[in-house]
DNA sequence: TTGACTTAGTTAGCTCGCTAATTATAATTA
DNA sequence: TAATTATAATTAGCGAGCTAACTAAGTCAA
């Protein structure tokens, strides 16, 4: 994660133009300032969550719970819609059960499998989290009005589709 | 670092709402969407970097010698610059120590420090990775016409100054 | 129906962050 | 000048990711 606290200065840069060409000062301090901002927030929310014993893994795989109407998922499913490998929601969900948050129901279909469910203690955290996250949301996403923000939003996204220029 | 992969639709967060009170599921989703561009995007700069036997942390150093004037600094400035811990930075230097790219100069005046020093084979990996990566720069940051991209970068700066709204 | 694949979860061992403790050296101050 | 305190680097050990290898259980096809 991109903890860079000096972002180069038009005059840094300069040097650095003398030997490549290809440098656009204005484009990498915008491009850099948009991955301190990503690292920021992420920071910030995991510092935030930190204080209720959690950490962004752990919070969604309950949260990713909460969404089923049986409040229930297998491991796999979760690594799945977590976007992480089977080995660390692996981890997650065990970290979650000694924590008492999910509980754990054995497959009586499929030897090999089992069943995580959120639990009340783990319906409790989300119930004490949630709120205050939302909260902080609004707070933080009204610091801009919202014709502004849809169009920032609007480019970011753009931003997104073409990140593949990185990967040729 | 997030890496949701099902960011909630407006049908989730509808069953959330019911919860609680403070959700708006627009806010939520676009500050989902910012974290997830920000992880998206880091996530894309590290593949690049990698295909030149580098990453972030190591990457970093190595420009940071190379803005000084005489190519070199201590481990204890290089962490605070790039923001990481001093232990971090033992880590990155000795790796780039072996990997031939920097040298070690001890201190003639202070027992305890050292410096290290941009050599010519890490000077010559930044020359073959850096003209590469600001093409990369230009083409991702032109997909956005200069005057939307300046208004993003701006709206994104009152949201870094907002961060604190999560830490109260 | 048995042999070959596939799948679910786990384990081992890696990386790259971190903090806290340690060592060695400097610097300060009683 | 002797004792204390501060500083630079290192080390040990932790957390949260990862991949690759492994075990056990299902599935499918000859």
């Amino acid at each position: 994660m991109l903890e860079l606290k000096d972002i180069p200065d038009s005059q840094i840069l300069k040097k650095f133009a003398d030997r490549y060409d290809d440098l656009n000062p204005l484009l990498v301090i915008q491009f850099l300032t948009i991955l301190r901002i990503g690292t920021d927030l992420t920071e910030v929310l995991n510092n935030f969550l930190e204080k209720y014993g959690l950490l962004q893994g752990r919070w969604w795989v309950l949260i990713l719970l909460m969404r089923e109407d049986d409040l229930t998922s297998t491991p796999s499913q979760l690594a799945a819609k977590a976007g992480v490998s089977k080995a660390t929601m692996n981890g997650l969900v065990n970290r979650l059960l000694k924590d008492g948050l999910i509980s754990r129901i054995n497959s009586e279909v499929d030897g090999r499998s089992y069943l995580v469910k959120l639990n009340s203690l783990g319906q409790a955290k989300l119930d004490d989290v949630m709120p205050a996250y939302y909260r902080r949301v609004n707070k933080l996403m009204h610091s801009i009005n919202d014709a502004d923000r849809d169009q920032m939003i609007e480019q970011l996204m753009v931003l997104k589709q073409n990140c593949n220029v990185f990967e040729s």
